[in-house]
DNA sequence: AATCTCAACTTGTTATAACAAGTTGAGATT
DNA sequence: AATCTCAACTTGTTATAACAAGTTGAGATT
């Protein structure tokens, strides 16, 4: 009797779903039915349910039910020569659009003030881009760039990506440096990606230099990550 | 009223922690004090709590109390060219070791059959090593290996990682394809990495080639997105 | 001094209960 | 035929209650 009620029940269910009993986008029995075919009470079930959600096995529809995670993830690449997110994406047959959400000056953090190399004139602009693929909301793209290109570039960084902006200026990227990792919804993410809190997200956090190694940009595209993944080669 | 109860407490919460009014490690108010707190009934402390964890910022104890997660991550550098990743974690200062869990002759599924096209002989040798960052289990690294280099290097292979082994033996690895993913803990990542159930995981899984671009090795590191992240650079 | 016991604390599990708030489709009304 | 209403269903929120199971330290026992 060591094991809890709700995780049996939940490991129970989780068997079904990876045996294909309930095939993705499938309705679970509602917890009524639940509470019958197990004989436990409705705080039980929805512990179960809950463990289920935390595995992202299923997710809940107030009013309709619970339904099987649909799963498959697109991937972006990321192997060298660098290739834009927005064209990566559309190769693979996904339409790919954006939503400006902000674009404004602002006095950044103090790492990123570093990372720029701005300390002495502590401005840049804040832009943040809400991603969809195939219409869905995908992911954000908050990134710092710095002052005069803001200033300069301003009509082109609403219309389209920042990348392509500044190399169609004449501003090459020569490098990037990035870091992934994964964190949790929070109150903000969660509502624009449509996710629950606490749920999983893939960090994509980079600075890009131009020539000289000169740092230009500096920002993080937050991804569900139920949807998406990272795709890289390494040659020796 | 359209927020909840558990949320509203959830995010006061949140922003005492994030104020570094409660410091990393240091225990929050019991359940009962924080129902007297807020006034609330033991479910709904319960539920803002839960809130908290799946956040990843507080770790619960039974027995002891709820605690601020401390945060701060070790990264796994992927920049070409190749390091290995136990020569990475020691260059930062860190202890490297790891425990071997299995190594058996195994007929691996599908897949990784075809990923490495031995469809034919469809015998593989099965690799999990527990991998250990100072001491505490920080990631599971579960590989499959060509059967002839598992027969041949059995006794290297379980004495030390995978890829110095086989170019100790002249089996140079000439690039690896690799995705980075999130996942959620199942019941067995769990217990190996003493984690939650649900609790997030950075998956890199990779593919290994020798020269030739044949594959010899496929496998997955499944790590503990709170405590790692992956670092890369990518030149033009 | 060293060990043992146990009360008082902590979080974890489970049940019962009631109402709130989305969803849906049958049947009434227009 | 089109629209409206509402009962019956779904999951979400919150309260009260009781016991299980780790943890800890004061005080009793050795």
């Amino acid at each position: 009797m060591s094991v809890p009620l709700h995780i049996s029940i939940s490991e129970k269910l989780r068997c079904q779903i990876e045996a294909g009993e309930y095939s993705p986008g499938e309705k679970l029995p509602s917890e009524h039915q639940l509470m019958e075919t197990f004989n436990v009470s409705r705080i039980t079930v929805r512990q179960a349910i809950a463990n289920l959600v935390n595995q992202g096995l299923v997710q809940t529809r107030q009013g309709k039910g619970v339904f099987v995670t649909p799963q498959q993830k697109v991937s972006y690449s990321l192997s060298s020569p660098l290739v834009f997110l927005e064209k990566d994406i559309g190769r693979k047959g996904i339409q790919f659009t954006f939503e400006n959400l902000t674009f404004k000056k602002v006095s950044p953090p103090e790492e990123v003030l570093s990372i720029l190399q701005i300390d002495n004139n502590p401005v840049a602009y804040l832009q943040k881009k809400l991603l969809r693929m195939d219409g869905v909301a995908g992911a954000i793209d908050m990134s710092y760039v710095l002052p005069e290109f803001g200033q300069q570039f301003r009509t082109q960084l609403k219309r389209q990506m920042t990348f392509p902006t500044l190399e169609e200026n004449g501003i090459p990227i020569e490098q990037i440096d990035a870091v992934i990792e994964s964190t949790h919804a929070d109150y903000e993410a969660g509502d624009y990606l449509d996710v629950p809190l606490g749920h999983p997200l893939i960090v994509y956090r980079y600075t890009t230099y131009t020539t000289n190694h000169r740092p230009i940009v500096y920002g993080e595209t937050i991804s569900r990550a139920d949807r998406f993944c990272y795709a890289l080669t390494i040659k020796r």
